[in-house]
Parts: C-alpha cells; structure tokens; sequence
DNA sequence: CAGAATCCCGTTGGATACTG
DNA sequence: CAGTATCCAACGGGATTCTG
C-alpha cells in the first residue's frame, strides 16, 4: 500500500484553475522532450557555447532539431542568443536566469530516475517474465 | 548575467556514469511524456481508478493511448493493475510507491511551470513582436 | 560558421470495428 | 466493461543541399 503521507502532500499542493492548468500542461509538453532537456543540462555544464559547440557536445542531435530546438528554447526566454557581426558568423547561446530554474527543477526527476533505476529495470524484468503470450516449449 | 551560485550547484551534482546516463535517459524519455505526466496526475488525486473512470478523467486521450500508456506504466512498476474476475470486468489502476515517487520529483517542474508561467508567456509574446535579427547598431 | 530549404521515410497516434 | 486489431493521416525528424 502506498505511503498515505506521500499521498496526501502531494494533493495538497497548490491546484489549480483548470484554465491555467492547460497553459501549464502546454509548457511541460514543450519542455519534456529529448533534445531540449540534454540541451539544458549541457548549457548548464557550458554556460556559453557556440552553435557548432551544441552539435559536438549533443551527439545525434541533427542540425535541423538543433535549431528547431534552440528557437523555441529561445521563444519562451529559457536561452539567450547572442550574434556577433563578424565574419565568419559567430552565435553564443547561453541560459536565462529561467532556464537555470527549469534545470533546477528538472533535477529532481533526474535524481529520481537514476536513484531508481535499479527497481525500474527490475520490474520490468518481472514484467516480461510473468507474461506468457505463447506456450513455453518442451511439453 | 544569470546567477553564478544555482550555477554551480547544479554542476555540483553527482554527474555521472555515461553507461548509467543512457539508462536514466531512456527512463527520462519514457516518463516526460503528456499522457503519462497527466495519468500519474490523476492517479495521485484518485488513488485508485477503472479504466474507463481514467478515460474520463483524462479529456481528450483516445482508449489506444490510454492502454498504452497505462501498459506502460505497470510495466515500470510505477502503477499496479487489478483485475477482479467478474462480469462485467473490473481493472483497477493504482500507482505504486515507485510512482509516487516520480509525482513528487516531477511536481518541481509542475511548480516552476505555474510560478514561471508569466513570464514565459511574457518572452514569447517580446519574441513574436520583435526580434532583432541583428546586434542594433548605433543606428 | 550558422543556419534555411527541401525531400522523404518511419513512427505516432486517432478513428473505427470487433471480442471475451 | 475493458480491452485488441486494423487502417490511415499527420507529424517528427534525419540526410542532403544551398546561402550570407
């Protein structure tokens, strides 16, 4: 049975006009994905880094995605980004003060997931054993 | 000039086993998803749900997604599932200590997306009005 | 160097119909 | 009621090419 106490805080957090809630929904769902959380965590690493730094230090990130990702990172003031009018072009991108809140408050999931790891893998372990779509063989 | 101090806490973190680094980001990929952030919602305020009480609660999931998800979520062992053999059948979803465990780490981002919600709103609206597609001149 | 534009394919996910 | 199965449209996102 699930810790009752748990439970309890966790409801009594600070809900929630359901029509704030849809805008707040919207910014996690842009917010919880792949490249933008390894973007942020890297810019939290390298407070400054230039286009090209992003694409080394992001492996498998495409460029497109990488400049997908950056503009809306910008767009909601999460990241800076800097042009300096040299030639050959050179772009810095670095986080906001808002940005570092959401790395911040990322980390907790983060924490989570590598503290439980361990039971995840388990269970899905559990998981895949316990189910027996077809009949094991030797009969 | 974002503040140095957050900065450094955040790279004081236990970073970390590259090996270990795909397994959490996998787990990250696989939590930080919308149907399974608003499931893991609902369950926290209802601890116990059928299916179709679930399928209500969540407006605007179709029944595919819904068993996908929620497939997905016993298979981390971040929700149980019960199944009373009667008829009509009877499921009933619970989360798990596991998956009370993730609300709670996924409730920082919940907060600072309330408690930034102006001020992203805020950015984006500067962005849609006005970027200066070059550093101004002295123009 | 830092992108924009184009092409194209795989996956996601909704709608619908069927079943135990 | 609580799913499974099937079809199909939309979108994401990679590879490549072009430009200031």
């Amino acid at each position: 049975m699930p810790d009752p106490d748990l439970r309890r805080e966790l409801r009594a957090l600070p809900e929630t006009d359901p029509a704030i809630d849809r805008l707040v929904e919207q910014i996690i769902g842009r917010v919880a994905d792949k490249w933008t959380m390894l973007l942020i965590e890297i810019l939290t690493e390298h407070d400054c880094c230039r286009f090209g730094e992003l694409a080394r230090l992001c492996p498998g990130i495409s460029q497109k995605m990488l400049t997908q990702t950056l503009r809306a990172l910008e767009c909601d003031g999460l990241v800076t980004r800097t042009v300096y009018p040299v030639v050959p072009p050179r772009v810095e991108y670095r986080l906001t003060d808002l940005g570092l809140g959401l790395a911040k408050a990322f980390c907790g999931v983060w924490l989570w997931a590598e503290a439980n790891r361990e039971r995840i893998e388990a269970a899905r372990a559990a998981y895949a054993a316990g189910r027996d779509p077809v009949t094991p063989p030797g009969s």
